[in-house]
DNA sequence: ACTGGCTCCTGAGGGC
DNA sequence: TGCCCTCAGGAGCCAG
């Protein structure tokens, strides 16, 4: 999916374009999604006006003044604003159309991707209540790391996946933190010293901050609302660059299979 | 309570 | 050209 970056570029492309936007309609043209999408989404939504866009974790919150929209980007969603007249490409689920003549449009090959809409208190929702803070908050530093990395077995790659422990790093931005910290990724999460994981916060709120700069990245599938791609693939320093040099060291890059996903690190450069 | 493995789905790319 | 295999920005769910 797109990571926290991606999700957060998307945001800040889709706020000017909807907030204070009155919703004409949702058309639903695939229901099939992770979950399906709830028969009562198109009168919920009809009518309701916009207040604010948000995100949590990799989640984007409509927030409507009669609750609110969750929206989830799966492996492959992406979200544009396009003329409502625009017609549909294949994998088009789902659009909101709008009072400006423009459509949210939700287009995802995968459907790994999800909708839905609460009327109370969002973060109450069972999809969001039990995440962990956010990166970029106060909340996340060195000192909550290291505890939640106490006692724990895992790898610390996969640990820092784990949306218990902290949210919106995923497959890209764990590999590109534990390079930059120069922590192995298979390192047991307890075995961390103090140090490092104070370089591990720090290379997580870096390496995240840095790919928003530059607008997430794009792999395959990801485009922000405005259908550009994001540029921070040519920052990568291991993810996707196996066999190629190091950029800090020249040793060559390794790759391997973690918890059924790849991952990349410098074998100089970070030691077990 | 943790940990690992499986699962959903489509498309792209490589080998033969 | 076609077929079969592997691999993709996620994360909920389940058994052990």
């Amino acid at each position: 999916m797109p990571e926290l970056p991606e999700v957060e570029t998307t945001r800040r492309g889709l706020a000017p374009a909807l907030i204070g936007r009155r919703v004409l309609a949702l058309t639903v043209r695939e229901r099939r999604l992770r979950w399906p999408i709830a028969a009562d989404l198109e009168h919920q939504l009809r009518g309701r006006i916009v207040e604010r866009v948000e995100r949590r974790a990799k989640y984007l919150l409509l927030r409507f003044d009669s609750g609110t929209a969750i929206i989830h980007l799966g492996m492959s969603g992406s979200l544009r604003i396009l003329a409502a007249s625009a017609p549909p490409r294949p994998h088009d689920h789902w659009d909101l159309e709008l009072d400006s003549g423009r459509c949210l449009r939700y287009h995802d090959p995968r459907r790994f991707g999800s909708l839905h809409f609460t009327a109370g208190d969002a973060e109450q929702h069972p999809l969001l209540a039990r995440l962990a803070p956010e990166p970029l908050g106060p909340a996340f530093d060195a000192g909550y790391l290291f505890a939640a990395t106490r006692r724990r077995s895992v790898a610390i790659k996969l640990l820092l996946m784990n949306s218990r422990v902290v949210v919106g790093v995923g497959n890209i931005y764990a590999s590109e933190a534990l390079f930059r910290a120069g922590v192995h990724p298979a390192r047991p999460a307890g075995r961390i010293t103090r140090a490092q994981a104070e370089a591990l916060a720090d290379a997580i709120k870096a390496v995240l901050a840095a790919a928003i700069q530059t607008g997430g990245t794009t792999l395959r599938d990801y485009v922000d609302p405005a259908g550009a791609p994001g540029y921070f693939r040519q920052e990568l320093c291991v993810y996707e660059r196996a066999g190629e040099p190091c950029r800090r060291c020249g040793a060559r890059i390794k790759h391997a299979q973690q918890g059924q996903r790849s991952t990349y690190w410098c074998p100089a450069c970070q030691r077990r």
